[in-house]
RNA sequence: GCGCCUGUAGCUCAAUUGGAUAGAGCAUCUGACUUCGGAUCAGACGGUUUGGGGUUCGAGUCCCUACAGGCGCACCA
């Protein structure tokens, strides 16, 4: 619909120049009252042409012919805007193409052809995966998810390293812990990790080898063991959630690979790194950054930096339309630097898009929960996952905008059940697949012959929310916000629930009955393609 | 001190990217089923969009400023 609005404008450029230099945009607007789609094209003539607004729109109207079959009424309002009423049967055609797509009606062809990178979560294997590291997770998959359904080919992806300082800790602590329990008297520095699971990786090995490795270094079988440890529960963990990395990348394939000493090469042709104080320093204020930064430290040791370019050069090199980044706020401060350097590197640095959440906030008995993996004071997303389920966690993520501080009342959590909305989409979805289920029983078969049946106000509105749903996932697709389709979705589900409570189906009469089946069935087909991008299930029975 | 993010109803959050009367859920109050799932529906209450300036036909949204909170500001990642 409105490619065909956009094309009768278009037509209309000959006799008013101006038009092609303005942005047409057609909107849905907030009110029903404003019709089914609304521009304000009128408004941004206006200005050019030095007339008032409404005179500008009576003059484009007075030059265009609509199809009646599509439109059922135009009108001039408000300030200048001018307001489409769709003709009513336009909207039922979409049940028949719901009907005829199921699974795949949302999806589109947009980007078809085009591969994509996300990389999520990212943690390195020191511990286990915190709540903040599972809003990462559900949100890096939600919209590898969505990328997907307009048509990218994507892979997920998993940077992690363990080769640094960090791991090296990790290795030392469990060793004092294995010394501990060969009953030695030990220091445990306060900044190694804390938490119990180092124990019981300790008590593993000890189980294993007895005391045989009392003279090991840190760096040897302790951080090995505990490393593999440690990612196959996150691994098991992010499985409970349905995510699924396809690709691991190593940061220390490369160095393997040559490619941090290429890089190296690579800026001092350019002239873009320089040596001082025993350090080799990259030139970033020439390339409108703040001020230079290490690349390799005056020990030999790359910072992360360093890496962090070449990596971002692998995924140019292995060919991605779309490269997607998403971290905490607490690495907000580091891809400027990585941009800066790709683009003084002559990488089109706008398909890198990178996306920054902030931070959840755990409030527990009324309290806020402070975290720190180091000190082992946090709560797992294991945890949140037994306490709450895969669906409350995942909706929960998704209903809200990365850029909001979000709040996760634990306590509430726990005992929510009928006050979380997951399970208002889940019930509505249910509740249809059941009427579905008796009806079958009376012998009623989803019509499509006699839609226009469906007039009632309820019915009407629910028709009007099926034929937004490819267009919301779009939009959620192309601005990176999966709260969309939430908020979506409980849109659908309030407008079937409130169908339900007025319209029947059985005790209709069958042509009507038959409508109405075929109705339902598109707005489970639809809560269910929602609910799928999302990662939450739709159950047939709750 | 500097940078990024945030501030919207009692609480948790939206707002079609600058549009029309700022909307939902929860909480509170009042109602609604002898038949398809009451985990539901209808209604009411609730706002100086943190304060103050500015830009324009039009601002929750953009600019300036003050205040409050989060995250950063390494030769850690």
């Amino acid at each position: 619909m409105k490619e065909y609005l956009i094309s009768v404008f278009k037509e209309l450029e000959t006799q008013i120049p101006e038009l092609k230099e303005t942005q047409l945009i057609f909107e849905i607007p907030k009110s029903e009252l404003h019709g089914d789609l609304s521009t304000n094209i009128a408004m941004q003539l206006a200005k050019k042409l030095r007339k008032n607004p409404r005179e500008v729109a009576n003059d484009i109207l007075s030059k265009i012919k609509f199809d009646d079959n599509l439109i059922s009424k135009v009108e001039i309002a408000g300030a200048g805007f001018i307001n489409f009423f769709f003709n009513p049967n336009y909207l039922t055609y979409i049940i028949p193409k719901i009907l005829d797509k199921k699974d795949n009606f949302g999806k589109s062809e947009k980007y078809s052809g085009k591969k994509a990178n996300v990389e999520f979560v990212s943690a390195n294997p020191t511990g286990p995966l915190t709540v903040g590291h599972g809003r990462n997770a559900v949100i890096g998959d939600t919209i590898a998810n969505l990328l997907e359904w307009v048509g990218y080919k994507v892979d997920r992806e998993y940077y992690f390293n363990n080769a640094g300082r960090q791991m090296r800790v990790l290795g030392d602590s469990v060793r004092l812990r294995y010394l501990e329990l060969l009953g030695e008297k030990v220091d445990f520095p306060e900044d190694y990790y804390q938490g119990d699971y180092i124990k019981d990786i300790a008590q593993k090995l000890f189980n294993e080898y007895s005391d045989k490795l009392k003279n090991e270094s840190a760096e040897g079988i302790f951080k090995e063991v505990a490393e593999k440890e440690i990612f196959d529960d996150i691994k098991k963990t992010l499985s409970s959630l349905n995510i699924n990395h396809k690709i691991f990348y190593n940061e220390k394939s490369l160095y393997d690979e040559g490619n941090i000493s290429d890089l190296l090469k690579v800026f001092e042709q350019k002239n873009l790194s320089y040596h001082k104080d025993g350090a080799i320093w990259l030139k970033l204020t020439s390339l409108g950054q703040e001020q230079d930064k290490v690349i390799v430290k005056s020990t030999g040791e790359p910072t992360y930096r360093l890496p962090d370019i070449a990596y971002h050069i692998t995924k140019f090199n292995r060919g991605y339309d779309l490269i997607v980044d998403l971290f905490g706020s607490d690495h907000a401060a580091t891809y400027p630097d990585v941009l800066a350097a790709l683009r003084a590197l002559d990488y089109d640095t706008e398909k890198v898009k990178v996306l920054i959440h902030q931070f959840v906030t755990i409030i527990k008995d009324g309290e806020i929960v402070k975290m720190s993996t180091r000190k082992a004071n946090y709560i797992t997303l294991d945890e949140l996952i037994d306490e709450v389920g895969k669906d409350v966690v995942r909706y929960f993520f998704n209903m809200r905008n990365i850029s909001s501080h979000m709040n996760f009342d634990l306590t509430l959590a726990k005992k929510q059940s009928d006050e979380n909305p997951v399970f208002y989409l889940q019930y509505a979805h249910a509740r249809i697949c059941s009427i579905i289920r008796t009806v079958e029983n009376e012998n009623l078969k989803p019509s499509i012959e006699n839609l226009d049946l469906l007039k009632t106000e309820e019915e009407k509105d629910l028709l009007k929310k099926l034929n937004r749903f490819e267009e919301e996932v779009l939009m959620a697709a192309e601005n990176f916000e999966a709260h969309r389709i939430c908020f979506y979705l409980e849109d659908l589900a309030a407008a079937f629930h409130k169908f339900y409570t007025f319209r029947r189906i059985l005790g209709s009469e069958k042509n009507i009955a038959e409508a109405r089946l075929a109705l339902i069935i598109a707005v489970k087909t639809v809560l269910k393609n929602g609910l799928t991008i999302l990662g939450v299930s739709a159950p047939e029975k709750m």
